[in-house]
DNA sequence: TAATTGTCCTAGTGTACATAGGACAATAAA
DNA sequence: TTTATTGTCCTATGTACACTAGGACAATTA
């Protein structure tokens, strides 16, 4: 769990600690029972405040994602895997609506939108064969 | 030109109008030359500060699609349309990077996501053709 | 017992957004 | 020329959010 903060990017540092941890149990890195770093631990690591990372874990907690035990540390929760795959079925729906509305604006054709969608997913699937042949950046 | 704002909606109140007007000429309802409604009517019927409205008015023109003049008013640019269409082929392509992307995460496959992209511009469809029919909100 | 860990608290800083209204220059209309 | 309109610029105020800073405490672990 190293979480990369990036202080240009506009979105809050707080939902980038979010988005990362997401992310690591949307892939499985994070399994259900596993410990998160520590608060303080992160905070370090990513060079921010720990009442940034605390407000992070505790988003995580609402989110139904993680528990968070005084004392003992922060863990994922058995429900979290499901929760994200949820979570993220509901952002792909509103992401399709709003790219389809978009497409609709500029008068674009349903193949047309299709047809990006799909050079997009080649583009991602092509990066994350590259990786796995090794090829990182130098 | 008449720009309803959501005070509850999250999106800046500048930025609404913005997207308002972008539409507008997105649609071709605003075409080069056409005169916009000025900064103090916009601020009237949209009960905001003028100056929220300027600032919405000097954005558009950053983006390309309008241009001020003082003493006379607000105008869309002969290039307006070409820039907007611009502007939201980019958006697009966000859109579908960000939609695919998601859908790896969620381990789900192209098809899928190709599926429900389907499904969204059907219930486009049918809202649009709907209004045209004056199946309007009661 | 001592260290670790999440939690709670107050306080301060910086930025974005919006309001309010005065003042002015360029333009248009009378 | 005069008057009204219009965009522009200015200062000031208030609110919300994000982040930092560090003290203090309770639950847990070693």
């Amino acid at each position: 769990m190293f979480i990369d903060i990036d202080l240009s990017n506009p979105k809050p540092t707080y939902l980038q600690i979010v988005d990362a941890v997401r992310r690591a149990i949307a892939t499985g890195a994070l399994e259900p029972g596993d410990k998160l770093p520590t608060i303080r631990e992160v905070a370090i690591q990513a060079r921010v405040n720990r009442n940034t990372v605390s407000r992070s874990y505790l988003e995580l907690e609402h989110l139904g994602l993680v528990y968070n035990r005084q004392g003992s540390g922060c863990f994922v929760s058995d429900e979290g895997p499901q929760r994200e795959r949820e979570n993220r079925g509901s952002r792909i729906q509103e992401l399709a609506d709003e790219l389809v509305l978009e497409a609709h604006l500029a008068d674009q054709a349903v193949e047309e939108t299709m047809k990006i969608i799909q050079q997009s997913a080649e583009r991602l699937q092509n990066e994350s064969s590259n990786r796995a042949k090794g090829h990182t950046n130098e």
